[in-house]
DNA sequence: CTCCCGATAT
DNA sequence: ATATCAGGAG
């Protein structure tokens, strides 16, 4: 298991390697970034931002999303995956946030998750970079990169990475953070070929060690 | 745990 | 052909 002084070295790798790591889901607001999140599940950003970039362009307010059959909404998603479930959770959304919410979007991370398909990850996603409020979103590249590191265990839940990431990271870093974790695993530590041979962490890398030896 | 699901990389 | 992609709900 990682010591909190190794991980406090990642963290500088982490800043060294991507400085400007940033969302990469296309947004102009925190109603289109929460769209935008909830629309990237099981689905790369490249592709959500191609759909969301004429997506947006239709929808601009909850009403809009309300006022098309749910058919119309699916076609207009459908080649994001996931749809039927995506078009469903907008509606009742955009539904809930006008019906109880005066349609403005709440800044609260646990207010947000009562939304119909707005997870802890989600919520952690709108909030830090649409409010400015510190969160570790535990999206699928931060859980990999952490269990690959060995900064928490293989059988933890997100819920348990997230808490070891927010014990062993300052909260002003949570945000960087979390956005240059995705950097590290989406471009370097990738789920398929991890670039284990260039890696600084090699050294103290649990996985990268093991990977590195059959080779 | 399973299901939802099309696009893309390997 | 198969694995994976900024997950969430039942």
């Amino acid at each position: 298991m990682l010591r909190k002084t190794e991980w406090q070295h990642c963290l500088q790798v982490f800043e060294e390697m991507f400085p400007d790591a940033h969302c990469e889901l296309v947004h102009q607001n925190p109603f289109e970034l929460l769209i935008a999140t909830l629309l990237s599940a099981q689905a790369t950003d490249v592709h959500v931002n191609k759909v969301t970039a004429e997506l947006f362009q239709k929808y601009r307010t909850p009403e809009d999303y309300i006022r098309v059959s749910l058919e119309e909404l699916e076609n207009d998603i459908r080649s994001i995956g996931l749809y039927r479930n995506k078009a469903k959770n907008i509606r009742a959304l955009c539904e809930m946030l006008i019906t109880e919410y005066n349609g403005i979007l709440p800044e609260d991370r646990d207010e947000l998750t009562k939304f119909p398909g707005v997870g802890r990850k989600t919520a952690n996603v709108v909030v830090s970079n649409a409010f400015g409020v510190p969160a570790l979103a535990v999206d699928t590249h931060v859980e990999r990169v952490s269990k690959r590191l060995g900064m928490c265990r293989w059988k933890d839940n997100v819920m348990q990475v997230e808490d070891k990431l927010m014990r062993w990271t300052p909260r002003e870093e949570w945000t960087n953070t979390h956005h240059r974790m995705i950097f590290f695993g989406r471009y370097h530590c990738k789920a398929q070929n991890p670039n284990c041979p260039e890696c600084p962490l090699l050294d103290l890398c649990r996985e990268g060690k093991k990977r590195m030896r059959v080779k």
